[in-house]
DNA sequence: TGAAACAACGGACTATAAGTATAGTATCTC
DNA sequence: GAGATACTATACTTATAGTCCGTTGTTTCA
């Protein structure tokens, strides 16, 4: 599979988990709300920048966020 | 530390790790030797698709070029 | 039955990463 | 001192990352 993809599996995952729309966390992150549906999709490929910032607005780090069977 | 910086870190050890020089390590991975000294650098805002590109030649998962103390 | 919340989608735009080229420094060997 | 190897500095083009505006379709619930 795809990178993009993984990346958005991974980012739908934990804000279903924390109960958040795309909307409230894009400005937990402060990414734009469109930006955050498109990364979802799989149709982004986002900079370790970008990463580091959806990380954080999860209250983990760049390491927690790749610690899941899809980055093995 | 910025990221960026940290990225760079964690590419020249794993690269010294293996004995490559940069120019070696870039033919691996397809990236332009000079392109690959700005990431050492810490200059650049690598893309995850580049930096899965890295992980592949160095023949590690995006998980493990992750796993480091760095990214904690 | 409508309005509020949510996600998918699109178009136009700006900012910046990707990728390349060239030159330069430093060290070593012959 | 020429040639080879390893790395750094800078600067540039072009692809695309990322923003901002809006619309559409669906679901849910008063």
């Amino acid at each position: 599979m795809d990178i993009r993809s993984k990346i958005g599996i991974r980012l739908k995952e934990l804000r279903n988990e924390k109960g958040l729309s795309q909307e409230k966390f894009s400005f937990l992150c402060e990414l734009d709300r469109t930006y955050i549906a498109s990364i979802e999709q799989g149709k982004r490929n986002v900079s370790i920048v970008n990463i580091e910032k959806i990380a954080k607005a999860f209250d983990m780090s760049v390491y927690h966020f790749f610690n899941s069977d899809l980055f093995q």
